[in-house]
DNA sequence: AAAGTTACTTACCGATTAGTAAGTATATTA
DNA sequence: TAATATACTTACTAATCGGTAAGTAACTTT
């Protein structure tokens, strides 16, 4: 017998992945700078060191929690791009982001929120992906917008920009109530509200 | 003469004041945790130490400028009630709201984000204020929806969290593109979205 | 079996955090 | 004019922050 004196390593070797998956959940409760990197630590047992031994900083870990976040997101509404008509594509889009949304909830407060004054390298990221995904959902609403399935009185950008904004502040809403979001039904609500043109 | 040698003082009686108006700045703009005291104190060219003079604790400074700003919304939603119709209130309360939000996104932001794990006093104040300004808008709803002005579909509280989420929403994109937000105008197309009964 | 690599831990760093104790200049009151 | 209250500043906690250097146990390769 050699082994059972210490806690054995090797086993798993994904802690990459967990440090990534602890990270969301807090920074999808808390705010950036409320989060420390000892708060992730505890959480997975692990030393603050080992965080650095997977991640050079902080940033680095928040980046890749919006990055996969913003990836996944990106992929449920290219699966609603896939959908035949025009308002099957928004209503599955609605149904998707909401569900979404739900779980990764880091994703709509960064939207949101400033991270600190100085943060400029955090700060021009998220814009970034914030860019990708209005980039993503307005060819949906201009495509509405050009057969009068939508109201034309504002412009397309403007009319995404309302739409994500409603979006994520109903997540958000919800999730501070802790209530579950009922997804279909609200898209269908959001659907019907955004039919303007009477 | 005598004076002139040091910067007078009891000049501006006012420091609490505005003390209060230059965090209320700070955290429309960033979280609780990523404004220091010391934040403060240099915008207003004063020590932290007096700060402490003024106020027992950041929490207290934090809940001060949530106590003005949720009466401040409070006294404008009042002003919508007192419109005539059912129709103008509902139409007046939405556009003071994003006209007001606008202004105070600290109190937006601090309606949907936790502060962190272990406040629980500044948690457990923004959950009385919020439901606070649930129950002033909640009639309106219920007034609307017993006119059969609104669809009936959800609950006038579930419609209520749906009218509030939807604005924050709006307010808090708007803000992070540093963009105005069109009140008259938004405020007319919620009216259009809410009145779902076809 | 020796050497090297991986995945950490222990122990520290300087900076910053919320908060405090003690001193001080000014203005008010007795 | 002396005593007191007001509105601060200076100088300091102890704790925590993000981050690092050095050591080490376990596994892999040679």
């Amino acid at each position: 017998m050699k082994s059972a004196t210490k806690p054995q390593r090797r086993v798993t070797r994904d802690t990459k992945k967990n440090i990534l998956e602890i990270a969301q959940n807090l920074f999808s409760e808390y705010s950036y700078s409320s989060v420390s990197m000892n708060d992730i630590a505890k959480k997975l047992k692990i030393t603050k060191a080992a965080l650095y031994y997977h991640f050079v900083s902080k940033e680095e870990i928040y980046i890749g929690v919006l990055d996969k976040a913003y990836n996944d997101l990106n992929a449920s509404i290219q699966v609603a791009l896939s959908e035949k008509t025009v308002e099957r594509r928004l209503r599955v889009l609605i149904e998707n982001y909401l569900d979404f949304g739900a779980n990764e909830k880091s994703l709509i407060k960064s939207a949101m929120l400033k991270i600190a004054s100085d943060n400029f390298k955090i700060q021009k990221h998220i814009v970034k992906l914030k860019e990708q995904r209005i980039n993503l959902i307005s060819p949906v609403i201009e495509e509405m917008v050009a057969n009068k399935k939508l109201s034309s009185q504002a412009d397309d950008k403007l009319l995404t920009s309302l739409l994500i904004g409603m979006m994520d502040g109903l997540i958000l809403e919800y999730s501070f109530l802790n209530k579950d979001i009922n997804s279909s039904k609200v898209a269908n609500q959001i659907v019907v509200i955004l039919r303007l043109n009477n």
